[in-house]
RNA sequence: GCCGCCGUAGUAUAGCCCGGUCUAGUAUGCGGGCCUGUCGAGCCCGUGACCCGGGUUCAAAUCCCGGCGGCGGCGCCA
């Protein structure tokens, strides 16, 4: 329920037949409107036969747009109960619901990605894409009040960040050409006129996973800045809008977060950051094998998570990954074997990346041979570091993995409307 | 790509191991009846299902093979 709803004395207010309860001559029917919780209508046979008769032979799904006040007398546990003055019905079901939207029986995760779209009449899928929303806009919010100019990048490319094995191909006139993995190539090259930007933005990834936390389509806050000290400056960036995104949502979705049962904690920066070899010897000393050089294995990374929830650090950053185990673009430490990588983890959940990248031309042209790709692949991207390129580095924050640990889904496809993944292209 | 598990009304499930009273049970939905405020209300009646193809057998939802579909684990990564 909306506060201010109240304050009006009379409106217009449309929705869905949720769910409808006759007991004997009164009758309650949920409308699933505008609000996480439902309106409740009641019509009494006694009071107005005719409110009675239409309310009590309307089936569930049926499109209905009614006239009211909020009733004096709040009676209902699940909505805000409406006094009724005219009602009218714009659509019925041509065939009954193919889901039990109310949650009397449990569907199938299957199902409720196949009928999503009739499922978020119910308040906890609701509630969930609400909360979404909510982080979209937390993120913009604060990206633009610190300077940061939102921008699109093209999501039909070339080539990749890394080569072409992860990409989906599609035919591009007589040419071929990729659907982009990530936006980062053309936001650092964006930072040699603009000092910070970012996009959020679609990932296109064709790896062929099945996994609770991976899909094929998923969407990113992608972040780059110029002219940093160093690689703090973006991890500062990193930590503090995560931690706004989450009060926003703590302080904003109360109702959201009431129905889906969750208790977010408030959080503060600056979060705890750990060395690869830290979380390397940590792993290691609770018996989990880490093989030298290597990246964090996920289990890893969730056993990880659990001891470092044990300590009081939900969200924390493993730093100076090995270069072994990294993208040819990230700056190098003195000593040839850390980089300036960086990884966000929530509870165990990796869900955001990022780094300085070498931005000296040189280097990177060295770089790219040590990783023994084709500097002559990337002389679009070089030509940018040619001309003045500041110091910088950026990241990607996963949407629907934030999603996931913030909310406790046990499944990344809860946390997106249309699933794209290994055997869905449908709806 | 590799490994494991699963496919029963619209939805969610029982039955499968040990083949036969399974004429396939239950909940929810849907149709009908009762009940003057339910909160997954309740009570009564009705409705509707064994993924597809082959095999074994006197007999297959149940056992075997193939196909299709789904779920999960691993590698990759956000």
């Amino acid at each position: 329920m909306i506060g201010s709803y109240l304050v009006v004395s009379e409106m217009r207010l449309c929705g869905w037949v949720l769910r409808s309860k006759t007991i004997g001559r009164v009758v309650i029917v949920e409308v699933s409107g505008g609000d996480v919780r439902p309106y409740v209508l009641v019509g009494k046979q006694d009071v107005n036969p005719d409110l009675y008769k239409t309310l009590s032979s309307l089936p569930l799904g049926s499109a209905v747009c009614f006239e009211g006040e909020p009733a004096k007398e709040q009676k209902s546990k699940r909505g805000t109960e409406f006094e009724v003055k005219s009602i009218k019905v714009y659509a019925e079901p041509v065939e009954p619901l193919p889901v039990e939207l109310v949650g009397k029986v449990p569907s199938l995760l299957e199902t409720r990605i196949k009928y999503r779209w009739l499922l978020l009449r119910n308040p906890v899928e609701k509630a969930i894409f609400r909360v979404r929303q909510s982080i979209v806009q937390a993120a913009r919010e604060y990206l633009l009040n610190n300077g940061f100019t939102e921008v699109h990048t093209p999501k039909i490319v070339a080539a990749g960040a890394e080569g072409g094995a992860t990409l989906f191909k599609v035919q591009y006139f007589e040419r071929e050409a990729y659907l982009s993995q990530s936006p980062q190539l053309y936001k650092q090259i964006l930072v040699s006129s603009i000092p910070r930007v970012f996009e959020i933005t679609p990932y296109f990834r064709a790896e062929k996973f099945n996994t609770v936390r991976h899909l094929n389509e998923s969407w990113g806050i992608d972040v780059e800045q110029g002219f940093i000290e160093g690689v703090e400056d973006v991890m500062n960036t990193l930590e503090n809008l995560v931690a706004y995104i989450i009060n926003y949502v703590r302080d904003r979705n109360k109702e959201e977060l009431e129905t889906l049962g969750v208790e977010l904690p408030r959080v503060s920066t600056p979060f705890k950051r750990l060395k690869f070899e830290e979380a390397v010897d940590i792993l290691r000393s609770n018996g989990i094998e880490v093989p030298e050089g290597e990246d964090l294995s996920d289990h890893a990374e969730r056993e990880l998570g659990k001891i470092m929830s044990e300590k009081g650090h939900d969200l924390y950053f493993i730093v100076g990954f090995p270069w072994q185990s990294t993208g040819f673009y990230y700056m190098r430490e003195e000593d040839g074997y850390h980089t300036r990588k960086f990884d966000l983890d929530f509870r165990g959940l990796e869900i955001a990346s990022g780094g300085q990248r070498e931005h000296r031309y040189d280097k990177l042209v060295e770089a790219l041979r040590l990783k023994g790709l084709d500097p002559a692949n990337f002389s679009f991207y070089l030509e940018a570091f040619k001309y003045g390129m500041p110091p910088h580095g950026g990241f990607g924050l996963g949407i629907e993995r934030l999603m996931m640990q913030m909310l406790g889904l046990s499944n990344i496809r809860e946390a997106v409307l249309f699933v794209r993944d290994r055997t869905r292209l449908v709806p």
